[in-house]
RNA sequence: GGCCCGGUGGUCAAGCGGUUAAGACACCGCCCUUUCACGGCGGUAACACGAGUUCGAUUCUCGUCCGGGUCACCA
């Protein structure tokens, strides 16, 4: 027996935004075939002309490109089995529905739109009543004649059952009586989703077909197809749906009103692709040893699709916010620079200040970038303040003893003949050594006034040593004059 | 409503007939410490329910309940 080689694709609609659910269905395609030395295909599915967005091509293929996520083929890169744009290869399709006809499993439909509604409205039916399955042929001659509009319909088998085999779900079977007459076909000559997919996934030599598992029901009409033109049924692979939390506490197919969704939002919300995509391929996928981090090769290198779950996992910000710190901690000082320069910028304007010393106290309490700005902005100025804040109990100081403690500090420091983060640590332990105090004690005040505020990155030395000395000193006179001292 | 799928802590999730039922996030406590964070240690917290099958069920079967998906000339 022959082994085909791997082949998967992933086949967006250009709606101009890719949500993560979406985008999770294409990492795992690519992973699936990368993990098989497979090829992962991109073929874009525009078939509906009154969606279209200018653009949304765009998206998707950057989208693709920064979440590390390379197709093998498409519509940009070329490929044997190409026009990989639906529209383009609108020609085809007509032919096998027509094909269909001929043998006897399709048909034409020339029901209005009208009569349609109203019976969908009336349900008795529940769907289409197959009025113009076994239309006589001079009716049908008639019709075509006079122009008449029609869709090309699939006969579905008025009985039995269809069984499949789900690489995720094992084995379903559904009863055909559930199945409609799905149009194949529609009246502007395009065909439908389902069934433009069947023909591109057969004639693109698709091997496996992953897709979300609101597909699953659908899945019977689409091997019925395969089977009415004889091809080769292939590989299915539904994913467990990505939930979002609503307001009231229930779930449901993440969407848009559970927030930022797409990939952009996340990364523009400062969310990094490669933190994304990590914490997407775990919703619903586990490895072997458990482990969390994985880089984009290690995706490849280690997914198998038996790790793949079957219940639906709810979209955790909290957990994607712990891996993108997980991912900045591990960044070198430069490369965190590099990303932090922009809200660096933003805080510092042209203003001199030393970003490495910057980086030093940030990176360890950082989980997105764009909290940055919040974080230094008491560096570039600093902020109105109550004296309150001098009051620390666990470092024993309050507003009794902190103006002569801010005042000694306050001396020794300007006394300091030379402004380094080194002296300026010594001068401040070696006073609270001489004077028997707790380092708290003695930096507590120090920090309080050269910050501003109480919560701070980094402590009084590393706060004092990127303030420099002027501006320091500055603030502690300030704060020496907010005591009274 | 019909059909399909799912159901292990708040969330993600391991488990695949016998376990003290992992781990991660979140939360809480302690330690470290010049605040916060980082880091270290520890803690609270779960097999939806009811019948079977079995010497033994979280694991297998059925039912109930709950949740989700799907029923378009949208993809």
């Amino acid at each position: 027996m022959v082994i085909k080689t791997v082949r998967t694709r992933y086949a967006p609609s250009p709606t101009g935004f890719m949500h993560v659910g979406n985008l999770r269905t294409a990492l795992y395609e690519y992973l699936i075939a990368k993990s098989q030395g497979g090829t992962f295909v991109l073929r874009i599915e525009d078939t509906d002309r009154e969606r279209y967005v200018e653009g949304a091509v765009d998206v998707i293929y950057n989208t693709l490109k920064t979440a590390g996520i390379i197709h093998d083929e498409g519509p940009d890169k070329g490929g044997d089995f190409g026009p990989y744009v639906q529209s383009e290869r609108r020609d085809m399709y007509l032919p096998y529905a027509q094909r269909l006809i001929k043998e006897g499993k399709a048909y034409r439909c020339f029901c209005s739109k009208e009569r349609l509604d109203k019976l969908s409205e009336s349900s008795a039916f529940g769907g289409y009543d197959r009025r113009c399955r076994d239309l006589p042929q001079e009716e049908i001659d008639r019709n075509l004649r006079n122009g008449t509009p029609y869709v090309i319909r699939q006969k579905m088998p008025l009985e039995g059952k269809t069984t499949f085999k789900d690489a995720v779900f094992g084995e379903i079977t559904v009863d055909n009586s559930e199945l409609q007459d799905q149009i194949l076909i529609k009246t502007d000559g395009y065909p439908t989703y389902n069934f433009a997919n069947v023909i591109d996934d057969h004639t693109m030599g698709i091997t496996h077909v992953v897709r979300g598992s609101e597909y699953l029901s659908s899945t019977p009409k689409y091997n019925l197809l395969y089977d009415a033109f004889g091809w080769e049924i292939p590989v299915y692979v539904h994913l467990p749906l990505i939930m979002g939390k609503n307001e009231d506490g229930s779930v449901s197919k993440l969407s848009k009103r559970h927030g930022s969704t797409g990939f952009e939002d996340l990364v523009k919300e400062g969310y990094l692709p490669e933190a994304i995509i990590n914490y997407i391929a775990l919703l619903g996928w586990c490895p072997k040893d458990n482990r969390e981090i994985f880089s984009m090769r290690e995706l490849e290198q280690n997914f198998f699709i038996e790790g793949i779950s079957k219940s639906p996992a709810v979209f955790d910000y909290d957990k994607l916010l712990w891996f993108n710190a997980e991912y900045i901690k591990a960044m070198s000082d430069d490369e965190f620079t590099e990303h932090a320069m922009p809200y660096y910028k933003e805080v510092f304007g042209d203003k001199k200040v030393d970003f490495t010393k910057l980086t030093g106290i940030l990176k360890q309490r950082t989980e997105k970038f764009t909290d940055i700005p919040e974080k230094i902005r008491f560096l570039a100025e600093i902020p109105e303040y109550n004296t309150d804040l001098f009051i620390n109990k666990k470092s024993k100081t309050n507003l009794e003893n902190s103006p002569a403690l801010l005042k000694e500090a306050y001396e020794r420091l300007k006394a300091l003949p030379e402004w380094t983060a080194d002296a300026v640590h010594d001068c401040l332990i070696n006073m609270a050594v001489e004077k028997e105090l707790k380092n708290g004690t003695v930096m507590w005040g120090v920090r309080i006034a050269a910050a501003g505020q109480k919560v701070t990155p980094g402590g009084a030395i590393e706060i004092l040593d990127i303030l420099g000395r002027d501006e320091a000193l500055r603030r502690i006179e300030a704060g020496l004059i907010k005591l009274n001292a």
